[in-house]
DNA sequence: CGCAGAATATGATCTAGACATAAGCTCTAT
DNA sequence: ATAGAGCTTATGTCTAGATCATATTCTGCG
């Protein structure tokens, strides 16, 4: 009795567990379930919340909340800055840019993120090392319509990641994984043979309506990105 | 005046993309937001509270809530049932199994997952098809000492994932993406050539402390995850 | 029979107030 | 000086009651 939300959110999950609530069956109403775990609605519906967001169960108005028949499995990743994720780790952290020009963006690039005809971009290539060894490759195109401040920036000690971030505080992103052999370049960059498989993160960014940047970030062969759930 | 949370959500998620709260800054506190919003400071808190798992905002008991320096960006994956992921693109999902063996489990299996010296596993591989093209091969070990039932089990006619699913409603996971190379069966079973590069998630479940299962999933090349936030 | 509008059940959200808990602070006794 | 007691403060959680929003079902009219 008085059961706390966390309580009644582990008991309404270990009863689906066990199967004592079937998935796809009817759950009983929060009025039902404050009664019999003896506290208000409220406590009820904050547990039954999250467990819908969690993606246990699903809630609808007049319909009531049933089990989900298959539990919608989602897993969380941190996009870390790569400068963090280096040195979560204990390594050293090192930044080198490799090149820096000002192009009109690319008819892919354009596409991607709904440039205008003859959009310039500012186009960076640069590595991150951890103790030395290559850890990351970095391909980034800002958009200088939008960011104009970045032709006059300075990459050569510190990546446009951090500076984006301290720019842009927040925006919205679209971001996507898989996987690609290295081509020679990459290859070279990242110290291995051309034809190795990578993972690649590709990122486009927006703010207010506006693309800002695109980024396709390579790791080094055998890099796993792991999160429990 | 009478904000809904919604509404005080985004007015706080204005105010520090504007820039008019700084990362790092203090934030004022529940009661004072409150009031100037016109709400009750539950309102308020739930706002903050999702700010928070959003991980925009830092809130520490006594000490306040900040912006936090750096966002921790996080995305957000819906790990999908293959048959699922198909249908949902409008293609036909077609399963097919490979082969299917007992063994005892080898090695990397038994540390991986923590078994004993002589476990037993279900050894399967299997297909989904999108429209008839390979889109997935799946290499699963199934753990015979927590999950007897998988050795009578049919898996000629659906997939090992949605017998799972039925038979062990929820779990904990551990999940990691990577790239690697298709050897020479994956790329028969794929119809790609051999060092083709594929993105692959491999996937630990648990159930109460015992390991469940192991699968390897590999998507034909090209393949890429998506997501927004 | 079919459709428009009313009734109803259920989740979604809000309120005002209370107590719980953690963390920082100050003051006191050793 | 320092360990610890106790105060203060901000967030965390709960309550009981209420209103709102909406999907579903029912009802009556054409």
């Amino acid at each position: 009795m008085k059961a706390t939300y966390r309580e009644v959110k582990a008991d309404i999950l270990c009863r689906i567990t066990k199967g004592q609530w079937a998935p796809g069956s009817l759950i009983p109403n929060e009025v039902e379930l404050a009664e019999s775990y003896g506290c208000a609605r409220a406590t009820v519906n904050r547990a039954m919340r999250e467990l819908a967001d969690d993606g246990l169960i699903e809630r609808r108005r007049k319909a009531g909340t049933r089990v989900r028949a298959s539990p919608v499995r989602q897993a969380r990743f941190d996009i870390p800055l790569v400068r963090s994720e280096i040195e979560d780790k204990g390594a050293e952290y090192r930044y080198s840019l490799v090149s820096r020009a000002i192009d009109e963006a690319p008819g892919w690039l354009r596409a991607r993120l709904q440039l205008g005809a003859d959009a310039q971009a500012l186009h960076l290539v640069c590595m991150h090392y951890a103790n030395g060894d290559p850890f990351q490759h970095e391909d980034r195109w800002i958009n200088l319509e939008v960011l104009p401040q970045a032709r006059d920036a300075d990459f050569t000690q510190t990546g446009p990641n951090e500076w984006l971030v301290a720019t842009i505080p927040f925006s919205t992103a679209e971001i996507s994984f898989s996987a690609a052999l290295a081509d020679k370049e990459l290859a070279d960059c990242l110290a291995c043979e051309a034809g190795a498989p990578v993972f690649t993160i590709e990122r486009a960014t927006w703010f207010e309506g506006d693309a800002n940047t695109f980024v396709r970030l390579t790791y080094r062969p055998g890099h796993r990105m792991t999160t429990r759930y």
